[in-house]
DNA sequence: TTTAATAGTTGTCAATTTTACAATTATTTT
DNA sequence: AAAATAATTGTAAAATTGACAACTATTAAA
């Protein structure tokens, strides 16, 4: 059969947005851009979609070919369509949002892209729409997160109830009375106590928790309301 | 500054799920696709995206075309980008969803395209991905509309609080307490009481209410918790 | 060995919100 | 004037949330 005629083709990127938690603050994992326009000037990692290829799978590729890592948590969040948003010529871009363990990422550093990672209160100019991206990611895992158990894929296999607490103080910008935290967190059914502690930040220690991974799964889509009206913090 | 080379080009299409309510059942409106492949069968209304032209922009301008309707709801929803997803050519879709007032429709209606609207019980077969499409927008709908008012969108500017609980039902395919529905609705201070009634349902007459546009736009992203769990529903 | 310091865990009560359920009021038709 | 219809209003129990204090386990220092 012939192929639509008169419509004009263009380009489609996928961009990533990498958020990461170090027990500090949040980030994200930037990248000096390697070609023009805007060579070296401070980027989300992307790519363009191959003709095989789609969103999805573009999006893993990228995240793997920058972090190492798969099987992590991915996300579509939104097409930015600008016409004017590339200078060199139409690109629209799928941009995905990624929830890793940064200290998975440590070990399997990748020098390639020069990467770094920035809190989000500290972000450099970026290129294009980036910061937009990176705007409407971030609003939207603070949406996402007050009523799911979204967090959790910032964490570790096995974390401690101070640990996650202080995550999502970092998250929403506040704090939260912690009898009050680790009661909610543990109605949910969704932790499972190990019989070991985290020794290290702490004389008594805080026992590790491990995700119910059944729980986790069923429950995902429930409103558990984790935090009540985000909005307002 | 020279092109991107060596990249593939594709097409882009935007589709949109337009949802109305007519008092009886929530549905959408599909249209016969008036060119090949699949000449004549049912399909979401959609287009290529032009030159020059936001997927916003094209959004807008596919529904009017169809609809004849300006500035209504409109939400980007999902882009769809399986290599397969359309025979003839590479194309990725953008898909949005519209809420709108069904009887404004009535008045605008466009014959070019010959289309009818479908209880979302009776959607019938689709072209490619479109009942995909179809599906996650109504997960969207009732996704959203329990935590955000939404449906206001499908209702004419003044309303009843009988019209718009038996709105919320057909949604969630579930009933509600009328006692408790008018309390929770009008608690959110979300809509002014008209001086004039309904009176062509009931003897009695039911009062006209419109939204309170300042409230309306200041707590659209509160949570209000319009339907508490409606994943178990 | 004792004591002080640190930080995690557990408990209670008041306030608020939600849910379930029944009676009353307003209007039209006969 | 009475009957029929359907909207509006009320209340109490139950569940959830939120504020707040005391206790316990561990390690380091005296």
């Amino acid at each position: 059969m012939t192929k639509y005629s008169k419509q004009t083709r263009l380009l489609a990127a996928v961009d990533c947005i990498i958020f990461g938690f170090d027990g500090e603050s949040l980030k994200i994992l930037l990248i000096h851009r390697g070609f023009e326009p805007e060579r070296g000037k401070w980027s989300l990692m992307g790519g363009f979609m191959q003709p095989d290829e789609s969103a999805d799978d573009a999006s893993v590729r990228i995240l793997k070919s920058l972090t190492g890592l798969e099987g992590v948590y991915l996300e579509q969040l939104y097409t930015f369509c600008d016409p004017q948003r590339d200078p060199i010529e139409r690109t629209i871009s799928i941009a995905y949002f990624a929830l890793i363990d940064i200290h998975q990422y440590e070990k399997q550093l990748s020098d390639q892209y020069h990467p770094e990672w920035f809190p989000l209160n500290k972000i450099p100019d970026l290129i294009f729409d980036h910061v937009e991206m990176v705007r409407l990611a971030k609003e939207k895992l603070r949406y996402k997160a007050a009523l799911h158990p979204l967090l959790f894929e910032l964490l570790p296999k096995k974390f401690t109830l101070p640990q996650l607490q202080s995550l999502y103080e970092y998250v929403y910008d506040t704090s939260f009375d912690k009898r009050n935290f680790s009661r909610k967190v543990l109605s949910t059914r969704l932790l499972i106590k190990q019989v070991d502690k985290d020794k290290y930040t702490s004389k008594k220690g805080a026992f590790y928790y491990k995700l119910n991974a059944k729980n986790y799964k069923a429950d995902f889509q429930a409103f558990l309301n984790i935090i009540p009206n985000p909005h307002l913090l």
